[in-house]
DNA sequence: ATAATTATGTACCGATCAGTACAATTGATA
DNA sequence: TATCAATTGTACTGATCGGTACATAATTAT
């Protein structure tokens, strides 16, 4: 074991610190003097710990997925519950933790999405965010798919087309959480948009 | 007539220059710089016909509003045409404007909102962000409660979170559109989401 | 023509940006 | 206890940010 100063700090506490503070201003809108000071540390720290700012991005983006996204996954595919039922769980599940008030709002990675498709993004920064937002989108085509294949969609269905659906209401509750939309509205854009799921599910 | 030296650029084609610059990079990713060069002008000519960055900005949310969302509203009164198609009708103008390729891509004020909700913008700009989402969602709720006097909509139908519905697709959309999904991605959800429409309007 | 007025281009301002050099501090190893 | 490696805090760097002072150019009014 090789000796040295400790760290002062838990890693893993500052990188979800820097995380809320590149969810809330975005890359641009995060200075270091802030991300710094919400991490309860000092500049040298920070780039000894974390790399740079954009390293330090990418890992906060890594831990989203892990802590925020991931997870909530298992939604889908909790056994003796129907399609609609499933799907509805996991879009709840995702407008609690875009509406948390412990939380920035919105998600993320849609925030995220958006800087980078203005190019305002370095180049491994930018990559990651699509590594990001293709993994769900992935995700949710293989879970069609395999429902499909089951049986517990129309034969006529579109995956592809249902994938883009989600997609879309998933980045449109994330915008409308950002502003200020509480839970219960979000709750209810639900209620109203699972008319395609459920339409799309075999009786 | 008051004397002194003529503009050598005319002040709409400047604006709307920099309104695709704030478009794609948002506030913060605007550069004066870069503004100034897709302007065609220099700063000071900047500063003297528009104020600051923060007045240009303000001004450039305006010109949006007028060229690119106000006139598709007329879509939505289109007389002979049903609700669902006069609504799809609506849906599918603002995904080819999203989707053109002659422009940054996305909506300009879906971009705008989410750097407003991060807190990076100056007071003026983002109540002029807030004003201007907010009267596309009251155009909608009017709209909607006038075809369901009209026995358009279904008795039971909440004009509230239709018209939630309709921003969260709109704003999702955006989303989309701004990472590069094409124009036909866009029609499909269209077509899959327009079914909510279409079972709340009256058979 | 001359004066008054406005726009333009250059060259600059202080503030803030991301990133770092360096010395002091800490703690494990020997 | 002495040595050495790693972290810490301070103070700094060059680059870029939004914004402007000032001299020159162009236009109208007198």
């Amino acid at each position: 074991m090789v000796g040295g100063r400790q760290r002062c700090f838990d890693t893993q506490e500052a990188l979800e610190k820097a995380m809320h503070v590149f969810w809330k201003k975005g890359f641009l809108g995060a200075s270091l003097t802030e991300l710094t000071s919400s991490m309860g540390i000092n500049k040298p720290s920070l780039y000894a710990a974390f790399g740079n700012k954009e390293e330090l991005f990418i890992s906060a983006v890594s831990y989203y997925y892990e802590h925020e996204v991931k997870p909530r996954t298992a939604l889908l595919y909790t056994e003796n519950r129907s399609l609609t039922e499933r799907v509805k769980a996991y879009l709840k599940s995702s407008a609690d933790m875009i509406c948390d008030s412990t939380k920035p709002g919105g998600c993320f990675v849609t925030a995220a999405s958006n800087e980078m498709a203005g190019q305002t993004l370095p180049e491994k920064a930018t990559q990651a965010i699509i590594d990001a937002t293709q993994y769900n989108e992935n995700m949710f085509f293989d879970f069609f798919e395999a429902e499909k294949s089951k049986g517990n969609l129309a034969a006529d269905t579109h995956i592809h087309d249902i994938t883009l659906f989600i997609m879309t209401l998933l980045h449109g509750m994330a915008a409308l959480a950002r502003k200020g939309k509480s839970r219960e509205a979000i709750y209810t854009i639900i209620d109203v948009a699972i008319l395609v799921v459920s339409e799309a599910e075999k009786a």
